[in-house]
DNA sequence: AGACCGATACGCT
DNA sequence: GCGTATCGGTCTA
C-alpha cells in the first residue's frame, strides 16, 4: 500500500477533487479494517462559495480546521449521519472536498455488518452511508489523512471523470450551479 | 414524491 | 435557552 503524501494535498481544490477519484479511503477501528475507492467528491471554497459552511471565511468551531493545513479530516454531524471531507487550500483559505461515495474494497462483511443492507450498492453510495460503511465518526475531525487510523491511499487511475452541480445546496443561490461534482464515469457506487 | 428521523451548530432573544 | 436550518437516509405510498 502506497500511502498519499502530504505534498498530495497541495493543490487547487478543483484539482485535488479529480485526483482524490480512485483513491483508497481506509479506516481502522477494533472491529477491524474497511476502505474503499473514492468515486464521487464535491467542492467547497469558503471565500466565493455560499453553499460552504465556511462561506465568506466564517469562523466558527466547526469550520476552524479548514483554516488549517491541507490534508486533514473535515467531520461534522447532519441530521443523523457523519459525513467526511478532506480539507485543501493553503492555510487561512477554508477550503474542502466531501467525499460522497466510495466504491468498497476491504472489510466488506464489516460494512455488510455495519450497514445491515442486502444490496451491495447501498453499502457506500451516499456520503452518509460510506461514513457509517467505513466507521469514520465525528470524533475523527481533524485527523491528518497520512497516518492510522483514518488514511489515503494510491489505488486506481480512473479512465474518465464527469462533471457537474452539487447535490442538496438548492438554498445557495448562484453557487447551487457550479460544477463543482466530480465522479467516476459509469461507477455504480456514485450517489446519483 | 413525500413524511419522518432527530444531532448538532449557529444566531437570536 | 430556544428556534431554525441542515452538503441524508429510510420508510411508506
Amino acid at each position: 500500500m502506497e500511502l498519499m503524501p502530504a505534498s498530495f494535498f497541495q493543490q487547487p481544490a478543483l484539482t485535488l477533487a479529480q485526483n482524490l477519484l480512485g483513491c483508497e479511503l481506509i479506516k481502522e477501528t477494533e472491529e477491524g479494517t474497511a476502505s474503499g475507492y473514492i468515486v464521487e467528491t464535491e467542492v467547497y471554497i469558503g471565500a466565493v462559495d455560499k453553499a460552504a459552511h465556511s462561506y465568506n471565511y466564517k469562523r466558527t468551531k466547526r469550520t476552524e480546521v479548514m483554516f488549517g493545513e491541507a490534508g486533514h479530516a473535515y467531520t461534522y454531524v447532519m441530521h443523523t449521519h457523519c459525513l467526511v471531507n478532506v480539507v485543501a487550500g493553503e492555510q487561512g483559505e477554508p477550503e474542502a472536498i466531501l467525499i460522497r461515495a466510495v466504491e468498497p474494497v476491504r472489510g466488506i462483511d464489516l460494512m455488510y455488518k455495519r450497514r445491515g443492507d442486502k444490496k451491495e450498492k447501498e453499502l457506500t453510495s451516499g456520503p452518509g452511508k460510506l461514513t457509517k460503511a467505513l466507521g469514520i465518526v465525528k470524533n475523527d475531525y481533524g485527523h491528518p489523512y497520512g497516518e492510522p487510523p483514518l488514511y489515503i491511499a494510491k489505488g486506481f487511475t480512473p479512465e474518465h471523470i464527469s462533471t457537474g452541480p452539487r447535490i442538496g445546496i438548492d438554498n445557495s443561490e448562484e453557487a447551487r450551479d457550479f460544477p463543482w461534482r466530480f465522479w467516476v464515469t459509469g461507477n455504480r457506487f456514485v450517489s446519483r
